[in-house]
DNA sequence: ACCTGAACACCGTTCAAGT
DNA sequence: ACCTGAACACCGTTCAAGT
């Protein structure tokens, strides 16, 4: 653990997250995050063991800026307000994206949270067993609903993508998959917000009918 | 289009399907590639304009492999039949699921599987409109549950993670997060078919109950 | 004790040159 | 017409050397 330079993994990890933010993760360099932080590269090497780690400190960071919602509400409007609020932080960091999905909350500030929704759920009656299980739908849906509305998936986000059946002559698409004619041009006018409340609702409504004892 | 080396984009993007599945994405490098196939790595361009588009490529030969179960079943046998066929091609390639979360199908190939779904729905009596909605909340679903399945996001998987709550001294957990305490070490445990299928039923039960007729 | 420059073994991509 | 070697501007990381 150095001294001298003002640096500490905190401070670190907190200047390659703006950075991811405004260049991505491809350019987030150890040598471009160390010029940012007037320091040696090498400098890095002495809070980080590596890339890796670095990555993943990062990720912790970005996973303690969800704020839970007050207690108090009830199960269905504490986890919904809690989905709202992880959706909110990570389109705030849309370049992040692949890090969440690669490294899990780890550290007692990223678990906050999560263990505000699993106090939520205890709370209401549910079991240990299917608190559990409801995270787990509730970070796949997070993750996946995420994934589909930052990268652009269906044609109206900032994504590097093309419209959905993009690229293929559309009397050819007509001729040969109808239906994704027929749809397709649909999905590019689905509402992100509306969607992600729809599903979460679908899911929210069957967890809670089922283990929840009111 | 090149001709005397019997290179071709599919011969191209196939043989990198299959250095991803070795070496995962990060090790497939434009020389690599082209070294497996006995070329100069700058033959490559003259089929595609850069890294991004034969990645591009890898993902719709992906989504080709897709086998949509035969028609006739009903719409929630055959959406889950599509589901775990998705499921099992996603797991077929788990280093290739980054690719997955951002290129979306494009190709008349790689759509196929996505038509059966929607003619699936569509002989059902759901409009087109929700049919687009079904589309979208069942991507997301793919995507978000094969992240936390392949990434081991719950501490089981082939990932590169520590189980959940790790790294922190279980005697501060249980101080700071005690529902995360009391949780967490039930996450492992969970079966992830068995979950796959609890989620999906719960989507697709909610879907097909609101916008089919029988 | 803490920090760093040079070096190693790589990258994607451009471009002028080969056959 | 088709392919390629050399070169440019980068990488992550090791290691021996500086202060």
């Amino acid at each position: 653990m150095p001294k001298r330079t003002g640096m500490s993994e905190a401070v670190i990890a907190a200047r390659a997250l703006v950075l991811v933010d405004e260049i991505g993760l491809d350019g987030l360099s150890m040598r471009r995050l160390a010029t940012a932080l007037d320091v040696s590269a090498m400098t890095l090497y002495s809070y980080f063991a590596d890339r890796e780690a670095l990555l993943d400190a990062v990720t912790q960071l970005l996973y303690a800026e969800i704020v839970p919602p007050a207690p108090g509400a009830g199960p269905r409007e504490e986890l919904r307000g809690l989905m709202h609020a992880v959706r909110r932080v990570l389109h705030a960091h849309p370049r992040a994206l692949p890090l969440v999905s690669h490294y899990p909350p780890r550290t007692v500030e990223a678990l906050a949270f999560v263990n505000a929704g699993f106090r939520a759920v205890l709370d209401a009656g549910v079991s240990p067993l299917h608190a559990a299980r409801c995270y787990r739908a509730l970070a796949a849906y997070s993750i996946g609903t995420a994934t589909v509305e930052i990268s652009g998936y269906f044609g109206q986000g900032p994504g590097p993508h093309e419209p959905p059946g993009p690229g293929v002559d559309p009397v050819a698409l007509q001729e040969a998959l109808p239906e994704v004619a027929l749809v397709a041009p649909l999905l590019a006018g689905l509402d992100d917000v509306e969607e992600f409340d729809y599903g979460l609702d679908l899911t929210l409504d069957g967890f809670l009918r089922r283990h929840a004892p009111d």
